[in-house]
DNA sequence: GAGTGGTCTAGACCACTTT
DNA sequence: AAGTGGTCTAGACCACTCC
């Protein structure tokens, strides 16, 4: 016989507050229930609706403060700079990155973009943006999404510099997690014009995955950097 | 008047527990005492206890088991390689990285080697290694070691591949996390030619401060890494 | 003052590992 | 069978925020 674990029941509240959160019922910003009110709602002692909302607060998900609630994560242009731009200057302080051009256009999705990003869709945005650090042109990124994930990105006008507070307010879609590969590569022609920098010069190339609330791949990002006057900053804990 | 927060009781136990293991009174590997045992020594009840070893869990100081117990954190080569070793090849899988050659020497320590590393010592160990993956050298490293945090370092011989699993089992210091800044730069003269590659092209350079169990700076390392064939991986999830 | 999260207790039962 | 961590309950008090 196949022996089959019962679901713990913070998990069955997990899973439920995680059903309301992707519905919209409960959108960025909202307040939760109060602990023992969740507790009612769901049939559980409010020690228990408390360890399910603490596992969402560590990942990231909703924010709680004593005195006032819980609510769902509502990221700010400044949070969302801090936790996801990791182009810091030596000292480790930030210079705030300034966004120069900006090119939106409508193409279909190559192979690998079908396989990594979330439901293999047809057709993707391709959004290509150059930023400046303290001055200098050092970043040069292309951004690709699913048109099927956000329908009527390209009839927005301007993107702001945040792209992913813009997903969180116009799609209530909340960005969690990325991961990032990184690889030293020499400067290509177009790039190096765009960057100042010769061609061949050593820049930091960076592809990034980008991860919702239900952990599906909503961006894949390529960046090159010149990390002559930056360095990109990494944290390491162990693994448990 | 000064409003002075109470310490917590958890807090208590937590550092009760950190004097316990950084004393050597529970070296790597052993057993901590039972929730409720731990509960009945520091006059706290069974949940207080559990909140403590729960929290030193979470941040890698130790590991539990269900029906085994709790035991402090016992770092193995394999463990330690998959931690903090971030070169994958592109599908994310590793390549066992290889030693080619090492030497070690004592030498005063840099400006800049006293600011960062704990204490400020005088002199410092530079302990430099060539690794190889999958067959080609691929990294040279320098590691920069206190020689007052670890006596008699330099007697001990050939040191192993996992310097980090070492530092446990010789000297009980714990390596929890580290803080990487990486650049893209181009090979010198000397580096190229141990990595075989054309001195000025791009490679990844590394440098790593690395964190004991009382966050101290005990390890400043530089790499430089070819990302030809390999890749660094870095992972981001939302502050919290 | 009312409502919230933060901490703590005491006791219970379960699932798992070891002997 | 004994001992461990994993889960859950029920109730209490505190500290903080907001009205």
């Amino acid at each position: 016989m196949i022996e089959r674990h019962m679901a713990t029941l913070y998990q069955d509240v997990i899973d439920a507050l995680l059903q309301r959160i992707a519905s919209g019922a409960l959108p960025p910003g909202a307040m939760l229930p109060s602990e023992v009110q969740l507790g009612k709602e769901l049939g559980v002692a409010q020690g228990t609706a408390r360890k399910a909302v603490m596992e969402l607060e560590a990942r990231g998900l909703i924010q709680r403060t004593q005195g006032r609630g819980s609510f769902v994560t509502l990221r700010t242009p400044e949070e969302s700079l801090f936790s996801f731009f990791q182009l810091r200057r030596p000292d480790g302080t930030m210079d705030p990155p300034g966004l120069l051009s900006e090119t939106l256009k409508t193409r279909p999705a190559k192979a690998g973009e079908r396989e990594t990003l979330h439901d293999a869709p047809e057709t993707v945005y391709e959004l290509t943006r150059a930023r400046t650090l303290g001055g200098d042109v050092s970043v040069v990124e292309t951004s690709v999404l699913s048109t099927a994930l956000f329908p009527g990105l390209a009839d927005r006008g301007r993107l702001p510099n945040t792209l992913y507070v813009f997903l969180q307010q116009a799609y209530s879609t909340i960005i969690l997690r990325t991961e990032e590969t990184l690889r030293a590569v020499p400067a290509g022609k177009a790039v190096a014009k765009r960057l100042g920098v010769a061609p061949g010069d050593p820049l930091l190339a960076i592809t990034r995955h980008t991860y919702d609330a239900l952990d599906r791949v909503v961006e894949v990002r390529t960046s090159h950097c010149r990390t002559d006057k930056h360095a990109y900053f990494a944290f390491r804990s162990r693994s448990t």
